[in-house]
DNA sequence: ATGAAAGCGCTAACAC
DNA sequence: GTGTTAGCGCTTTCAT
């Protein structure tokens, strides 16, 4: 299983010098005579010599690793957040220490239990189920911790998309278009951000007096195609809680026999890569991932960050193929 | 940014016990006394005792912690096999260090080094793509080393899925249908199993004595919908490098006015979850993704592992709504 | 059954 | 500029 490494005092015999000058010239820390520098350096390019993360973590009594908790990492979201973290964090010289927990609370507990034995530097959540439960957990595990995609547990800093705004403005772009016969697709509560964008939908249909119904999915394609099923024919344009719901919405639509977008609009939230693939290209609001993850990182790995701080991005609407005005009749 | 955590040694003298003990009863490496047992485990619990993983790895020269490279974390078939093997690892008290290197060699070296520098137990590699440059590298890193999802490179111990019989089997589902004008969406070289897919397509139609037209792709959704547009209209059935390039074929098909399954069968390889979802839901080979996760895991962990050791999972068809026969003129 | 002490590989005083 | 050394938090002989 594990093989000897060379350490650094192997370094030091060969080179000549001791294992304080190696670590020196290795880390410049510290200027070191031109030869010996030249000498050490040459030594540990012989001996192929990668010093241990392990023995600087304990001297250091830092890891310069961050665990990462996914929720879902199979919902097509978060890999697109684990990989602008992964990039951000590994810019930042630290590692990603990964668990996934499949929503199991049991396995939640775990992976917290394993980034705290490993002294991971920070710890960050990327979940889209809202985290009350392990918000006591989460506060005392000793170790800074950092939400992303949710926000509002204790007071941990967290950031995410304002999901209130970037659903009305879905519903604003239906409604400009001329429906007046909105669904939304909403998710369980248990989804973090759905209250927040059944509210912003509603506001929206609210100050341009149209009609709205409300039903719900899962969050997922087979919830959004069964509820789209239940919406009533006379609903010209739905918003759906997020992309993945509204492509289980168009499928519903179109084996229903309603043409997208003629027929019905339907509009998504994330905009994840697929959106782009649908037939239609799904119309969607567009929810700053990168911007997520490198603000994720920055803030557990900055030192000088204390207090909550909680961040919410800007969506941003895009226009594709599922949207269009309403059949006139 | 680091917390002090409590010590072996807050606990030894909370319990009126040495180091030694707290060691063996928190480990239960050796019997220590009921009431030594009881205090001891008093005290951690009321201290909120975390053994320090990393002095227990340097101590152990082991991190009980894997290193994953992931080529290209933004392909959904990734996350999948991401999934099984963090809960492969996690099943077995590992945990996963994860790099992603976005196809670029730099990156790939990076995480090599990071690895290895964080003393991983070992070290899986799961690209599409032939890794013949670093071949020489990845022998040599003085880790175990495992190939997830692509084969052959030096006697680094791999395991895949069976491409050629995969592309095989697609093939001589779209002859039993009765096509007679087949293509094959392939993809670059650069992709490992791009080669072996072709080759599987090759047989069948051979065999069968039915027309062949090859057309390139990249292996993604835009590359399938460019080469796929590029297909004579007498072909009546495509099968694709894999389930992205063929979501992209049927678009393109979509768009050219040629209706999937009517008058073009489309059949994808991978079976990402998504394929499911397409319209129609795409017919394809599904990899076993779960096995290969927990096999790399596997051989990576047990100690008695040795030797080169290839394996080539089965491939398995299913059929869904891209295929039928083909029109009759 | 338990304790004392060495040592895993590194860094940082502290001396020179 | 360089060496000596203590010590990070564990596990494990070796005694007792």
């Amino acid at each position: 299983m594990s093989v000897t490494h060379p350490t650094i005092v192997d370094v030091a015999a060969r080179s000549g010098v001791s294992t304080a000058t190696v670590s020196r010239v290795l880390s410049g820390s510290r200027a070191a005579s031109p030869e010996a520098r030249a000498r050490v350096l040459a030594a540990a390019e012989a001996l192929d010599y990668r010093p241990s993360a392990v023995a600087r973590a304990l001297k250091l009594r830092s890891t310069r690793t961050i665990g990462l908790v996914v929720t879902d990492i199979e919902n097509p979201f978060f890999p697109q957040l684990v990989s602008a973290i992964e990039a951000e964090a590994v810019a930042r010289g630290y590692g990603l220490l990964l668990c996934n927990t499949a929503d199991d609370e049991a396995r939640e507990m775990a992976a917290l239990r394993l980034l705290v034995e490993q002294r991971v530097d920070g710890i960050m959540v990327a979940s889209s189920r809202a985290l009350r439960r392990h918000a006591g957990l989460l506060g005392s595990v000793g170790v800074p911790v950092v939400l992303v995609n949710s926000s509002g547990v204790g007071d941990l800093p967290s950031i995410d998309t304002a999901s209130r705004r970037g659903a009305r403005m879905a519903a604003e772009h239906l409604i400009g278009l001329g429906h007046r016969r909105l669904a939304h697709l909403t998710a369980p509560r248990a989804n973090a951000a759905a209250g927040e964008r059944l509210a912003g939908v509603r506001a929206a249909v609210r100050s341009a007096g149209v009609e709205l119904v409300v039903v719900e999915g899962d969050g997922r394609v087979e919830g959004g195609a069964r509820a789209a099923a239940s919406v009533p024919a006379e609903v010209t344009g739905i918003v759906c809680y997020n992309d993945l719901a509204a492509i289980g919405a168009m499928r519903a639509f179109r084996s229903a026999g309603r043409h997208v977008p003629e027929e019905v609009s339907v509009v998504g939230f994330d905009d994840i890569e697929m959106a782009a693939w649908t037939d239609p290209p799904l119309t969607t609001i567009r929810q700053p991932i990168e911007a997520m993850g490198r603000w994720a990182v920055e803030r557990l790995v900055e030192e000088d960050n204390d207090g909550p701080g909680r961040v919410h991005l800007e969506p941003e609407l895009i226009v594709r193929g599922s949207t269009a005005p309403p059949p006139t009749r």
